[in-house]
DNA sequence: TTAAACTTTCAATAATTACTGAAAGTTTAA
DNA sequence: TTAAACTTTCAGTAATTATTGAAAGTTTAA
């Protein structure tokens, strides 16, 4: 496998598995694509790295700059705007937890909670949502605090508990 | 909020989730009533319950019980098929876990390994590429063989030791 | 200021994914 | 066996999501 065939093969990759975890496919390619680059990449390299539209890459690299992954750059003397990716990949990790966690798996909780917490009427169905709703919420918590743990610690934090949880 | 109130939250939240993560929003949902359900529910139970036409129910529900949190039940002397979910919260986020291992960890690590494997040739490209996706590979590989640490040890282990990390 | 160089927005359209419903398939009781 | 009771499959269609491209917007150098 030469350069560009494992280039090509890890762009296509994450942009499959973007997919499979509700990310779409450019943008998650887009940030394939920054995360292997040693330079900079301007919107016109990307959109002709990948084939796909200015409009396209625009909205996209928003939305990598929302997540905190993508970050602008301009060179000194260019008017142009460069794009560079986190390039640690705890800190991409981190970042990641980050994210989901706010936009996702908080929400959640907060309806779990609100959910289990509603009066029992002595019927069996409504104990049997409390009961259950109950467990997910107290997973979900468990969860998202680890998250969050991750997330205040100094970026190695995750590789080290790791490591001890595995040996 | 009621119990009407509090189910249709549950069963429309659980839904949203499953879309944001790549799971379809009937699959989720007919996972969602289960969850609640403190008898097996019938095919025609869940298509009354959720809107949703014969073939749909049929489909998810084949899909739910390949990931294994889902299980055909009958009752004795009757015909029609019974479906219960898995109740066990711990056995629960087992088996998810497990499975997403197996169908999209597992293969993206694999190309990783490939991808980062390549021969270096000096260029400063295909160095990046390689330490980027060497670190990718090793991210993921960690969260993957703690993933199936969870996966093998009793049920419990994740709770005990997601609060041995929180504390 | 102006205009060139660039980016963003968004309505229209394409691509993908999910869903339906009816026909085909399966199982079981008689 | 047959036929009733049920489930699965799948071609067609609907709904959703992603993408384009051109117009509008912004920035900067002169």
């Amino acid at each position: 496998m030469n350069y560009k065939e494992a280039k090509d093969k890890f762009i296509s990759t994450w942009g499959a598995l973007g997919t499979l975890w509700g990310i779409n496919k450019a943008m998650a390619q887009i940030h394939a694509l920054l995360w292997i680059s040693p330079e900079p990449l301007s919107m016109e390299d990307i959109m002709e790295e990948l084939h796909i539209s200015r409009g396209n890459t625009s909205m996209n690299l928003r939305q990598l700059m929302d997540w905190g992954i993508v970050f602008k750059e301009s060179k000194p003397g260019e008017r142009k705007e460069y794009f560079v990716s986190e390039k640690d990949v705890q800190e991409l990790a981190r970042q990641v937890a980050k994210e989901r966690s706010r936009r996702e798996i908080k929400p959640v909780i907060k309806v779990l909670r609100e959910v289990s917490g509603i009066e029992g009427d002595g019927s069996k169905k409504t104990e049997e949502l409390i009961k259950q709703t109950k467990a997910l919420y107290e997973l979900a918590n468990n969860a998202d605090t680890m998250m969050n743990k991750i997330v205040n610690q100094e970026s190695n934090w995750i590789t080290k508990t790791l490591m001890k949880l595995i040996k």
